[in-house]
DNA sequence: TTGTACGCGTTATCAA
DNA sequence: TTGATAACGCGTACAA
């Protein structure tokens, strides 16, 4: 030991790896670090990963497919132990992740969970989750609510959609196909969607986005059309797109426990990686999103429907505390 | 190859790199990873080592000396072939970088360059962009200009003071200490001094933040006192803190390439990984920062001096564009 | 061109 | 307990 230490030696960890045949390195690929959503899960991850003894690498596949495949094969080649995968959209191909699977690589989906194939995955509860923010609108007093959906072909999306109809339908209200426009998550989306939306002769009294980065388009657009906010429209979305700031408007969001479910993914994983569950059937674990209650829902429609549930809109201040998600159940 | 296909057969890398001594991998230490900043910066170097044919490991300290130390002994086990460093304040211990440094393993800084240790470097020219940013106060006719320094351990800290202090002796005003606050680079700090110089009987004009999380807490600050921006008080900062939104106010920023940086440093260890470059003297590469102006410095003082290269403000819209850092030379 | 043996640094096995 | 030795999966150098 003592020679160790003069000789300046440090044991080599991939001869190590080649003889126990494991890397105790853990693979998370993610569609984009620059998105403080990810950012924060990585954390919770890494610390997770990192108290295990694990080491956690991190690769960006900017939202492309094409490189999802590379990624998984390099991790592949390295011999990660695990794989932490939020998926690109796909065009339901996943015949790269089929394979890494049966090379014996366990694999937990993050955030969106691929259709069509059996994963484990861990996510926010993304229907009870844009239910309860809906609701909160209607509560408001909003009737005309629009939703800017994501890509329809991830599962966190079309929950999302899901959760919005469900909270119109519980309040009597008929989901109009006018209101419900088709987006993909992207800034630009988000902008483009948003700008019809507002410029529209009847435009909606409410808008529902459906993740953080659309909302950033959004908010372009509603400075361009001159419309503020919430003097003239009502909006919310799920994520909490930004820490919060003393911005203007602050945004009524559904916050999703970024750090947890990194840190519940990387759990997960490093129990299949150790064989600790039994690996039966696929474990979907849901965590509870938060809904804050901010400035940006804060608009009421002129002609609000006399019902009986209608709650007056509360304080609108900067340090108005947030509430906890009421479930549906 | 047909066999390779068939057998779902996929090189180990691991028994190649014990072969050939050599990983194909870059680390990469970064103090927090949900700064934006950093963020961007991962993914210029990211894009850089991936060309190249080399992986990318990134990992958080969370600023924590320990921390660093520990990570950069896990770097040496897994036999990275390089690694990019954004240093942890550290008291002057450089011990560990210098032992891995004898371990035959390159280092190249980013960001912020210890002091005390000769290392290659990529960082922006801090003096010039703070003194460009302190400049443009000046020429909107401030006077009594505060700054908010980041750790003086740190060089870039002190550059961005020095360039604070150049600004003002070119236009012949003394520095006053009452107005240069010893900072930490935190939003916790930035809160404290901020709320400090706000409710001071004579408060300065105008504030130069030395970083975009200070910034934050100076927000924070700047409502709580219900100073309002830019009605009471102008202020800049260095690093552009969020991605261009449409909140108010827009912030007068001294913005990085932060891309750009994390790729030429990754450029930069690729050549001395592959001793594509003498290793005689060290190599400090520094990129231009460029100054942003928005509404933040909006803001004029009631008294302004009537000195002949006086500009008078210009317009403040969200659309307006940028403008080039003047140099000093 | 094709084949064979050895080395890379560590763990694991088996014998002494 | 200690010490020698065979794997681990891939390069590489040398022989056929």
């Amino acid at each position: 030991m003592d020679a160790a230490k003069d000789l300046n030696y440090n044991p080599s960890h991939i001869a190590r790896s080649l003889s126990v045949k494991r890397t105790d390195t853990l693979g998370m690929v993610i569609t984009d670090i620059t998105n403080p959503f990810f950012a924060q899960m990585i954390r919770g991850a890494e610390d997770c990963a990192l108290k295990q003894e694990y080491l956690l690498i991190t690769i960006n596949t900017n939202e492309q497919l094409d490189r999802e495949r590379q990624v998984l094969s390099v991790l592949r080649s390295r011999r990660v132990d695990g794989i932490l995968l939020v998926v690109a959209p796909n065009g339901g191909d996943a015949s790269h992740i089929r394979s890494t699977l049966d090379a014996g690589i366990p694999i937990v989906c993050i955030d969106r969970v691929p259709s069509g194939i059996a994963l484990d995955s861990v996510s926010v509860d993304n229907v009870k989750g844009s239910q309860t923010c809906v609701r909160h609108l209607i509560e408001r007093g909003h009737r005309r609510i629009a939703i800017i959906t994501g890509s329809l072909s991830l599962e966190n999306a079309k929950g999302r959609l899901q959760g919005y109809e469900l909270a119109l339908r519980e309040a009597g209200i008929k989901p109009d196909p006018e209101l419900i426009l088709k987006g993909d998550f992207r800034e630009a989306t988000g902008y483009r969607l948003g700008k019809e939306l507002l410029l529209r002769q009847e435009r909606p009294t409410a808008v529902f986005l459906s993740n953080g980065v659309m909302t950033m388009g959004f908010l372009r657009a509603l400075y361009e059309t001159g419309r503020s906010c919430p003097g003239d429209i009502a909006f919310a979305t799920f994520d909490d797109p930004q820490p919060p700031t003393i911005f203007r408007p602050q945004i009524t969001a559904v916050a999703q426990p970024a750090y947890e479910i990194g840190a519940a993914a990387a759990e997960l994983l490093i129990q299949r990686v150790q064989g600790k569950v039994k690996l039966a059937k696929r474990i979907a674990i849901r965590l509870e999103p938060e809904l804050k209650i901010r400035e940006s829902s804060a608009f009421v429609p002129r002609e609000p429907l006399a019902q009986s549930h209608l709650i007056p809109p509360r304080g609108t201040g900067p340090h108005q505390g947030s509430e906890r998600v009421r479930h549906s159940d």
